[in-house]
DNA sequence: GGCAATTACTTGAAGTTTCAAGTAATTGGC
DNA sequence: GCCAATTACTTGAAACTTCAAGTAATTGCC
């Protein structure tokens, strides 16, 4: 079989004189056992939350991150950053910044220095609604680990944190100059 | 701090005597930026590997998973089986499979012991086309994970095991009796 | 053996997300 | 200053997912 990519090195699995048995032991698997192990945990915990948005507030789980943002940033955000923030495309952004304001949480204010953009922030019945549902959100995450015991608690942030540092440079889609100068 | 049972307790966030920087630091926020440490590692994985099988492929994730979960169950499973595995609705499987039946890389074989029941398995041709996708799909993986440092893998996943192992008594969705048979 | 309860799956509507194309505003090189 | 390239956002179609209700088969209790 040929080489999938110019730049990629033909893989051991695409030799066809291996056997069933050696292809499936001829690499190394344990990259992908840890991304499904990272994948199943992140699922879990999050159909948890999920769930328990929708039936204690009637919520979702990317309307809550999108609150969640701006109460970190109260002079408002734009909606790339915010796009980029959350890790959705700029329609979808769009899409829930409209469902935002006609439920009253969020106010849209067009910048007056680059009138392409809108900013996005929280109006005062917002934040006190994003803090009301913060406030219980958190308490599902400390009893979701509780018991798993600090010290793996720590261990397991402290690996995640590397993770995403390594990870982090992938995305790079250059800040614009304004975001740079905030 | 007070023992976790939502919905008895006052949370400190609610009490206005107290001022924003006192409020914020009230609570123990460790578990809630755990988490979102977890699911940020997590999107932008997930949202790599969604990319490269749309490009290289033409599909999906949830169809890569599939056929993964088929892969390792050379005699079938049952719809429900999948549906948990996958972590995804009866309703998504169904789809998924009449989807992945019309591509010619599953089939549907009514289970003879439970007319209620449907087994899907891979064709040859499926099973061919998955071995193809997944031996590119682990390079990928390879390549994001490297230069983390393999101590550091080791940690990391020996820690998500640990917190996967916690968070599997939650979802107990009791088998069946075939379930448990086999 | 009969029947209520459960289980397996399907279906259709509603909601979410992405992609790709489109509009409008701004920037930067000349 | 002008204009091509870029950037910010919106829109509509398509794909995906869930929810809830529905059908069919099986199980368990009497």
């Amino acid at each position: 079989m040929a080489p999938h990519r110019p730049f990629t090195r033909v893989h051991v699995v695409d030799d066809e004189r291996l056997g069933q048995e050696a292809r499936l032991q001829s690499t190394d698997h344990s990259a992908v056992r840890l991304w499904l192990r990272l994948l199943s945990c992140s699922t879990q915990i999050e159909q948890i939350i999920r769930a328990r948005l929708r039936e204690r507030f009637g919520t979702t789980l990317p309307r809550f991150d999108y609150l969640a943002q701006l109460e970190r940033h109260p002079d408002g955000l734009r909606l790339n950053a915010l796009s980029r923030n959350l890790m959705v495309t700029g329609g979808n952004v769009t899409l829930l910044s409209d469902q935002l304001v006609a439920d009253g949480w969020v106010t849209r204010v067009t910048d007056l220095t680059d009138r392409r953009s809108s900013l996005v922030m929280l109006t005062a019945a917002g934040r006190r609604h994003f803090l009301r549902m913060a406030a219980e959100h958190e308490e599902w995450l400390v009893e979701l680990f509780e018991g798993l015991g600090e010290t793996h608690r720590d261990a397991l942030y402290e690996q995640l944190g590397r993770l995403r540092a390594h990870l982090a440079p992938r995305r790079t889609p250059t800040l614009s100059r304004k975001e740079r100068a905030s």
